[in-house]
DNA sequence: GACCAGGTCCTTG
DNA sequence: CAAGGACATGGT
C-alpha cells in the first residue's frame, strides 16, 4: 500500500488501454486534411461530433472549410454554417483568430509542418480559444505529432479506474505507458471515447474500476 | 422541461 | 489557485 501512486496509476492505465485494444481493435478517426482538423477541433468543443459533421458539411458547401477561406470570410457566413454546434458566435471568433495566426503569424500550414512539436504546441496554445485538448487534437490528428489528447472522457475513465494523478498529469501518464507513436496515440484516444460513450456513462462506473484493478 | 455534449476564457473570493 | 459563470444549439 505504500508504493508510489504514480507506478500504481501506470499499471491501471496500462490495463485499461490493453483492454480497449482487445475490445475495439483498430479504429479510424478524423479523416480530412490539416485545415479541416483544425476547424473541427474548435467546433467540437463541448459539442457532440454529429453536430460538428453537419457544420463541416455546410462549410464545405460554401467553400469555407479551409483555414485560408476562414481567414477571408465574413464572420456572419461562418456563424451561419456552424450554428448547429452551439456557441457559434464565440466559435466563429475563435476560428477567425486561429486562421489569422496560421496565415499571418506562421505564414500558412506548410510553414507549421516544419516546426518542432514543442514550439508548434506553444504557438497553438497562444491562440485565444485553443486550450490543451484542442491543441493536442490538432497536433495528433492534423499534424501527425505524437501528442496524447486528454478529454472529458479520458478524465472520467481515469477517475472511475481509481487513477489518482490529477488532470494536468494525465497526458504525461498516458504517454509514459504508450510507445511514442502518432497512430498509437490516435487509436488509444479513439477507443477511450468509444468506450466511454457506450459503457462508462455514470461518473463512477464499476467496470472501469474492476478493469483497472484486475486487468 | 431538465440535463448534457470529445472546452476555454474571464471574473471572483 | 479554486470555483463559478458565460458561451448556445440540438438530442434524449
Amino acid at each position: 500500500m505504500s508504493g508510489s501512486s504514480s507506478a500504481d496509476d501506470k499499471i491501471k492505465a496500462e490495463r485499461i488501454l490493453s483492454f480497449l485494444e482487445d475490445t475495439y481493435g483498430g479504429i479510424s478517426w478524423w479523416p480530412g486534411d490539416t485545415g479541416e482538423v483544425m476547424i473541427g477541433a474548435i467546433l467540437t468543443q463541448q459539442t457532440r461530433w454529429e453536430n460538428v459533421k453537419k457544420a463541416l458539411a455546410l462549410l464545405k458547401e460554401k467553400n469555407l472549410c479551409s483555414i485560408a477561406a476562414i481567414h477571408t470570410a465574413a464572420p456572419e457566413d461562418i456563424e451561419n454554417a456552424i450554428r448547429c454546434t452551439g456557441f457559434y458566435r464565440m466559435k466563429a471568433r475563435r476560428l477567425i483568430g486561429l486562421a489569422a495566426y496560421v496565415m499571418e503569424t506562421c505564414g500558412g500550414i506548410g510553414c507549421m509542418e516544419t516546426m518542432p512539436t514543442k514550439e508548434l504546441r506553444a504557438g497553438l496554445l497562444s491562440v485565444n480559444g485553443v486550450g490543451e485538448e484542442t491543441a493536442d487534437s490538432i497536433l495528433c490528428y492534423g499534424f501527425c505529432r505524437p501528442s496524447f489528447v486528454i478529454d472529458a472522457y479520458t478524465v472520467r475513465i481515469a477517475a472511475c479506474a481509481g487513477i489518482k494523478t490529477p488532470r494536468p498529469g494525465l497526458k504525461a501518464l498516458f504517454e509514459s505507458v504508450l510507445p511514442e507513436n502518432t497512430s498509437v496515440y490516435r487509436q488509444a484516444h479513439a477507443r477511450i471515447v468509444e468506450y466511454a460513450k457506450e459503457r462508462c456513462t455514470s461518473k463512477r462506473c464499476e467496470e472501469c474500476r474492476i478493469l483497472a484493478l484486475n486487468g
